[in-house]
DNA sequence: CCGAAACCTGAGTATTGAGTCATGTTTCAT
DNA sequence: ATGAAACATGACTCAATACTCAGGTTTCGG
């Protein structure tokens, strides 16, 4: 338990049934951990729920912390493709920041056991946590210089900015998408992109 | 280890000596949260670190959770301290915008073990770890519903901004206070206000 | 300086759950 | 159709550690 992302990943499945298999136990372990957290969860809560044998487990990850990687890893791509086509055809940055934010805070409120499951990899795997942010840092980054040069957005520090608007995303999404789940995230994300685009300064002279 | 902040809490040291030996223990126990986190830290690690006998622990705390619940108040109430005294003679909210950001990145970069305590009280006591922030919210949303009374901030929905605001602190510091150890502070404080104060949108026209 | 309350101790108990393995079943290329 | 590789099983082992307790030591008000 003390080093992260150790050795190489155990083989694929050669078959049909054991990629099904695998999947049952992913798709188990993201209901158990997303609702009980990684402490909570047992390996054979898991192998239970996914109608497995205990030993089946090993078959397809080394451990405990080997699942929630790979979990870490499905919410990036479920994530970014979500986020992909929301934005996909925005006429400008402003516009994208405006639908990307209100797509997030529906992905949340659509899947808490992800959202959960990635904020425990923040101590059980650092590296992988530490990668799912600055992958989509990275992306974040280059979207906000090409709309820069495209003078669609004052210049700034795209770095930072990148940072500074995941942190509204994820504060707010905790906030109102996940602890409140009535609230309309409509609002709040008008709210949130209204700050995003004009800050607080007072307007006019 | 099921519910959250359950029974009342273990009557105070009566002598000076049990207070200072209730201190140690706390310190102990931040040290060692703080740096293997919450699942790796033992119980017998924390006492030996104090240099106190394995029941002396429970004289003072019911449990692990127990002793993570007080580490969260006190980190509450440092930065609080930390925090107020920074913005105290701010001439404006902008400006204290600016002093509290700054001075909350150089708080975490002191204090990395207490950041992390209360991350994991996420999971360990999501009772705790809510009330954390919404107490910083709440005062944060009175500073801003004052400000824009004052006319030193554009019109806006404060609740929403209120979060928004503390996590852009809470990622930026994350990332550049946090896992970046030697990055300028300064200058990063700087970028975010500028992002908080005039926004993305293009200037002029 | 006395004694009752407060404090301290650490070996021992009890539980929990991760990971193994010897044996059995299913798949699928030939 | 067949057999070798892949897959599946779950009772068992074993290490880890939270928490207890019976018996000691220290504190401090009167």
């Amino acid at each position: 338990m003390s080093d992260a992302s150790s050795s190489p990943p155990l083989p694929a499945p050669k078959t049909r049934r054991g990629e099904r298999t695998r999947q049952k136990i992913l798709n188990a372990a993201q209901r158990e951990i997303g609702s009980k957290g990684f402490a909570e969860a047992s390996i054979s809560t898991i192998t239970a729920e996914a109608a497995v044998g205990q030993g089946t487990f090993y078959l397809y990850f080394r451990s405990k912390e080997d699942v929630l990687r790979e979990l870490v890893l499905r919410m990036g791509r479920r994530l970014r493709r979500h986020l992909t086509l929301a934005i996909a055809d925005a006429p400008n940055r402003l516009e994208a920041e405006r639908r990307g934010l209100r797509a997030f805070l529906e992905f949340v409120r659509a899947n808490t056991d992800l959202y959960r499951v990635v904020a425990e990899a923040q101590f059980v795997d650092p590296e992988v946590f530490q990668r799912y942010y600055q992958d989509f840092a990275a992306s974040y980054r280059a979207g906000l210089l090409a709309a820069e040069a495209r003078g669609e957005i004052a210049p700034g520090d795209a770095e930072v900015r990148a940072w500074a608007l995941m942190g509204i995303s994820d504060m707010v999404g905790r906030r109102f998408a996940l602890w409140d789940a009535n609230v309309s995230l409509r609002k709040i994300a008008e709210a949130a992109h209204a700050l995003i685009v004009e800050g607080l300064a007072p307007r006019g002279r």
